[in-house]
RNA sequence: GGGCCUGUAGCUCAGGUGGUUAGAGCGUCCGCCUGAUAAGCGGGAGGUCAAUGGUUCAAGUCCAUUCAGGCCCA
């Protein structure tokens, strides 16, 4: 017997896949679908750690569906594919989220309230919470059937994991590819440490920072390099988003070969220096009038007074000075020069020797030397109990208040970084830090990136390739406290002699500071912790000289970047792990990870071992709301993935995410959709499939015992069907190996809907119902197994619950195959001995005949009488015209399929003999043909082509050429240059598609008419039969009354087919009965019916 | 300002190498079928394939420009 997928009427999908889940706990079946895996075809994924902070979302069901799908389908080719699971658990978004918990409002108060030592402490605590809490990570993991194995997962904050990194951080530094350096970079001044440019892509937004246009008066009596004397009361136009940055200017830059002017407003008598070709932008209703132009070259070192005087200056300062980067873009091509705060203002001030101030602390608030804005924050920055604003506006006042202000609104739309964790605008900032130098191997990343497999290619040639291209160093240290400390210790009495520790044996070697006093590390009861504030208590003494550690921690990104052998603790442990698993064959991730994990992996995997980590890489874009717009708490339109599971399961929403829209564009996602096209469309059709499958299985006993039918004694149905399934394995083989599983289970899914359920099976119910067990039955049941078992097996990589439900239920009954689980399964190899495409062509035109009798049936319902629009009305024949004797036997191979669907008594065959008395033949040009033999004629040959006579085209057959006449020329035309077809056939109705033409013969006669009460007359009879609750395999007694001596001649005629149909022992015309009336044809012919059931 | 992607029916999406009636599903209206039946099938309505220009005998498809949306970068 085979099982029900379900208990219940209708499946509850949650409900089936948590007994799923607790099989496959129960009977380890993930362990075994490794374990059975040869180790030599092991292939290699890399999980990228999600951070385990907040709650999961909705796209990482998606990002998480796609690993787990190729998995699994590697694995169920042959594949031993180990998947340990990974938590990215330190940095920024640990800390932030830490500090909320404990009600701290900045970075400072993590020393002052909490501790360093208290703080990681619980920072460790609170990431391992995190991991295994409800609605976390663990859960929304096993419940949407993502298997990665969560026993064993790599940490990033363990001992282990850290000293891999160590290792690396080292081998790196002893190749000298780590430096200090003073660079400008992005700082947050809410979280107070700097960014990597990585961290920055993830957060550029727009929005609105000011538009100023500042007065900059030019020291009297000068002249310019062309001796054009500039008169006192003359200003440069400046133009500036970050007015808060004007305190610390020291200087002006202009673009040397752009043109310059000197110009007065009438109105005011002012004169302005500023860009030619920004004039209209300026102010496009001022009458200029134009005193000088010159060259930006001209004015080099032409000086102006200082804006603001309270930050002393120890060098000379405040002239113009040259710089390739002014354009002429936007602003007035002239640019104002804070070294500090910008890479190009900090480049300049080198070639100028130009002083850097810089009264701004690395919380971005102005120091004492700023004066009156002493204290203030630099920009308007949100903390947790508070807004702080920016000093901008207050600096503007003050300059207004002067009159040295031309134009100003906070109008100026742009993106802008923002902080990725807390969303504060970053500012660029100068300052020590750590780097790795990335662009001395960047030509190597480049070139190894060319052998990696993209999915979709452009991510990879595109934002990828000219990211490396453009590479800058990884600015790699961060001032934080939660994190992997960088090993590098300094000589305190020299900065520039410092050494890398790469192990914690060699940490061993050094001494610790404990209440004042140092002992050795290795000392008894000292117990090791590769964290702040551990590591910084920890001293060297060599040669005389001391060494402290440098206090930064590294960028997390270089964490994750590191698991390809920190995993594994390489090189301490599991050397041979490592080898064996690098690089990956496959991964996975979002888009954003273009310049996150993608890049760290790449740039590391690159520089330690001069190889990708990484072959082949599947990227997937975002998730947007049922509008398309993205997903956000703010907006509230989030759609909680527990829900989604509780709801419809995971099968379902796994199934929707790969097959609404290829992974690698945005999803816009539609719970209605989810819902109809899901489990309302393919999960019902392949439910329904296999019920009916069972229904019939289980009535005659089959358990596939017997042996398989062989091809040839199978139907023209089976063999299409079988056909239809090897062709599909294929391509679905060819997409899932080319990373796209969206085409390769759209195919599954058409071929579950469509060619099985609303074809196979619907044209095949009665050899199913039908009689006793014979060859022709058992081949049918075969078939169907087999098809369904092919639908479990390519299903299960993207829905595992319901195809290991279905899979083992057919399984189980056959044992045909020995595998407790679909999963330890293998997908075949697609039988080509089962396709045979001529089978798959000719059912193709069988199924283009019976829609196109179909809709002449509709049309015969409306033209001639509406008896004729109804199937279950026999009619006496369909008419095919056939070009030829080949044409004809394809058709006749399908034709009893036809004429079963259609309920017609035969197919005739109109010949090229017999067309000419009924049939009008056409001509249509074949363009493809046509266009590269006639060229620039084709056009008027295609339209003498149309115009030929039925008689023309006739001669055009028999002699397979035809010279066609225009006015001018001529044109010899070939048989193959036209497509036949076959237009009108007298007194018929006629429908063509393509070259299949097809008519139908409206005339019914009497037997015709009789068969078609009879059917009617069956047809009430089965809905009795069910109405009064009888089995399909009960036997009956049947009786009817009617007045209507036509109805009764006809259920005369057809006693025998109306008792085999009803499974009716007796049949009789009875006078009376007490039963309802029913209406056999409308108006017209009545009777009551009558059945009792009878015994054997 | 630069790079990449997207724009096809009310909605979600298909449409190798250019070939003349542009498709499917869902929704909607009409009908059919029914021993898979809280299923199934057919038909109708619904499209200037974002716009413009070009290449070509022929453009949804190739090229250029523009517009709109998205992502990424400066």
């Amino acid at each position: 017997m085979f099982p029900q997928l379900s208990d219940s009427d209708r499946i509850s999908y949650p409900a089936l896949e948590r007994e799923i889940l607790e099989f496959w706990v129960r009977e380890k079946i993930f362990e075994k679908s490794v374990d059975t895996r040869p180790e030599e075809k092991t292939w290699t994924f890399y999980e990228g750690p999600p951070t385990v902070n907040g709650v999961p979302g909705i796209h990482h069901v998606l990002a998480r569906t796609l690993k787990d799908l190729s998995c699994r389908y590697k694995t169920m080719c042959g594949h031993r594919v180990h998947r340990k699971a990974g938590w990215d658990t330190h940095g920024l978004p640990v800390e932030i989220a830490l500090e909320k918990a404990l009600g701290l409002k900045e970075k400072g108060e993590i020393e002052t309230k909490v501790g360093v030592a208290e703080f990681n402490r619980q920072a460790k605590e609170f990431v391992y919470s995190h991991i295994d809490k409800p609605g976390g990570w663990r859960e929304l993991t096993e419940r949407m059937g993502y298997w990665v194995n969560m026993d064993d997962p790599y940490i990033t904050c363990t001992n282990n994991y850290i000293e891999s990194l160590w290792w690396a951080l080292k081998t790196m530094f002893d190749k000298n590819l780590i430096y200090r350096g003073f660079k400008v970079v992005p700082q947050c001044p809410h979280c107070e440490t700097p960014l990597s440019s990585h961290e920055l892509a993830q957060g550029y937004d727009d929005v609105r920072d000011p538009n100023l246009y500042v007065k900059v008066q030019i020291k009297a009596n000068q002249t310019t390099g062309q001796g054009i004397e500039i008169p006192q009361d003359s200003f440069f136009l400046v133009w500036t988003t970050t007015p808060w940055t004007l305190i610390s200017n020291v200087a002006l830059a202009v673009g040397s070969e752009i043109d310059y002017l000197m110009a007065r407003d009438p109105e005011s008598g002012t004169t302005y220096i500023f860009a030619a070709s920004r004039r209209d932008v300026l102010d496009s209703d001022h009458q200029w009038v134009i005193e000088a132009e010159f060259k930006g070259k001209d004015i080099e070192r032409v000086r102006y007074e200082r804006l603001f005087d309270a930050v002393p200056v120890d060098k000379d300062a405040f002239y113009v000075t040259l710089g390739s980067f002014v354009s002429t873009g936007d602003g007035t091509g002239i640019v104002h020069i804070a070294p500090a705060f910008g890479q190009d203002d900090y480049e300049i001030s080198k070639v100028y020797d130009l002083p850097v101030i810089q009264p701004v602390t690395l919380g971005g608030r102005f120091t004492d030397a700023a004066g009156k804005f002493a204290g203030r924050m630099v920009k308007t920055i949100r903390f947790d109990d508070r807004e702080e604003e920016g000093a901008d506006k207050d600096i503007v006042i003050d300059l207004k208040e002067r009159g040295l202000v031309h134009h100003y609104a906070k109008d100026y739309l742009h993106s802008y970084p923002h902080c990725w964790r807390c969303d504060n605008p970053l500012i660029y900032f100068a300052r020590d830090s750590w780097y790795i130098k990335t662009t001395e191997f960047a030509d190597r990343m480049i070139a190894a990136n060319k052998t990696i497999r993209w999915q979709i290619e452009e991510i990879g040639s595109g934002r990828f390739g000219n990211w490396l291209e453009e590479n800058k160093d990884w600015s790699l240290s961060r001032d934080r406290y939660w994190g992997t400390p960088l090993p590098i210790w300094v000589n305190v009495d020299d900065p520039n002699d410092m050494f890398a520790v790469g192990s914690i044996e060699e940490l061993r070697s050094g001494e610790l500071e404990v209440d004042g006093k140092t002992i050795p590390v290795d000392s008894e009861g000292v117990e090791i912790d590769l964290h702040k504030p551990f590591v910084d208590h920890i001293l060297f003494h060599r040669d005389g000289k001391t060494y402290r550690r440098t206090p930064e921690l590294i960028d997390v990104w270089f964490d994750s970047g590191s698991m390809p052998f920190a995993q594994w603790h390489y090189p301490f442990e599991n050397k041979e792990k490592f080898e064996k698993h690098f690089p990956a064959d496959f991964i996975s991730e979002g888009v954003d990870q273009t310049r996150g994990w993608f890049y760290t992996l790449h740039a590391i995997g690159t520089s330690l071992f001069d190889s990708v980590a990484y072959r082949s890489v599947l990227v997937n874009d975002m998730v947007l709301d049922n509008s398309g717009k993205k997903m956000s708490k703010s907006r509230g339109n989030v759609i909680d993935p527990f829900m989604l599971l509780d709801k419809y399961g995971a099968d379902a929403t796994r199934w929707y995410m790969i097959t609404a829209s290829p992974p690698w564009t945005p999803l816009t996602f539609k719970e209605e959709d989810l819902f109809r096209v899901v489990i309302s469309d393919f999960f019902r059709a392949l439910e329904n499939t296999y019920k009916f499958f069972t229904m019939y299985a289980n009535i005659d006993g089959f358990t596939y015992a017997e042996d398989s039918v062989a091809l040839e004694n199978r139907t023209e149905l089976d063999r299409w069907i079988l056909s239809v399934m090897n062709t599909t394995l294929r391509q679905y083989r060819t997409h899932m190996e080319n990373m796209d599983p969206t085409r390769a289970m759209r195919l599954v899914q058409e071929f579950t809907v469509e060619h099985l359920s609303n074809w196979y099976v619907r044209r095949n119910r009665r050899r199913f119902w039908k009689g006793e067990m014979s060859v022709d039955k058992l081949a049918a049941y075969q078939t169907l197994y087999e098809a369904l078992v092919g639908v479990a097996k390519m299903m299960a990589p993207l829905a595992p619950f319901l195809s290991e439900r279905l899979y083992r239920s057919l399984n189980e009954t056959t044992k045909r195959e020995n595998y407790e689980s679909v999963h330890l399964a293998l997908i075949p190899e697609p039988d080509q001995s089962q396709i045979d495409e001529g089978l798959e062509r000719r059912m193709e035109r069988a199924q283009r005949v019976v829609t196109l009798a179909l809709s002449l049936r509709e049309e015969a319902g409306k033209k001639v009488d509406p008896i004729l629009r109804k199937v279950r009305q026999p009619l006496k024949r369909i008419l095919i015209p056939v070009s030829n004797g080949e044409e004809e036997s394809e058709f006749r191979q399908v034709e009893a399929i036809i004429t079963e669907e259609l309920n017609v008594k035969g197919v005739e065959y109109i010949g090229a003999d017999r067309e000419s008395e009924i049939v009008k033949v056409k001509a249509k040009p074949n363009f493809k043909l046509i266009g590269p033999k006639f060229g620039k004629d084709a056009k008027r040959v295609a339209s003498m082509v149309n115009a030929l006579t039925s008689q023309e085209v006739r001669e055009l057959q028999d002699k397979k050429i035809l010279v066609i006449q225009s006015d001018s020329d001529g044109f010899e035309l070939h048989i193959d240059d036209i497509e036949i077809i076959h237009e009108d056939i007298q007194g018929w109705l006629v429908a063509t598609e393509g070259t299949i033409t097809v008519a139908l013969d409206t005339e019914l006669d009497e037997a015709l008419r009789g068969e078609g009460l009879a059917r009617e007359f069956v047809n009430h009879v089965q809905k009795l039969r069910k109405d009064s609750g009888l089995e399909v395999t009960d036997r009956i007694g049947l009786r009817y009354a009617t007045e209507n001596e036509e109805l009764a001649t006809a259920l005369n005629a057809e006693s025998s087919y109306i008792m085999s149909e009803t499974l009716a022992k007796e049949f009789s015309r009875t006078e009376s009965l007490e039963a309802e009336v029913i209406e056999i044809e409308k108006d017209r012919l009545f009777c009551r019916i009558g059945l009792e059931r009878m015994e054997g």
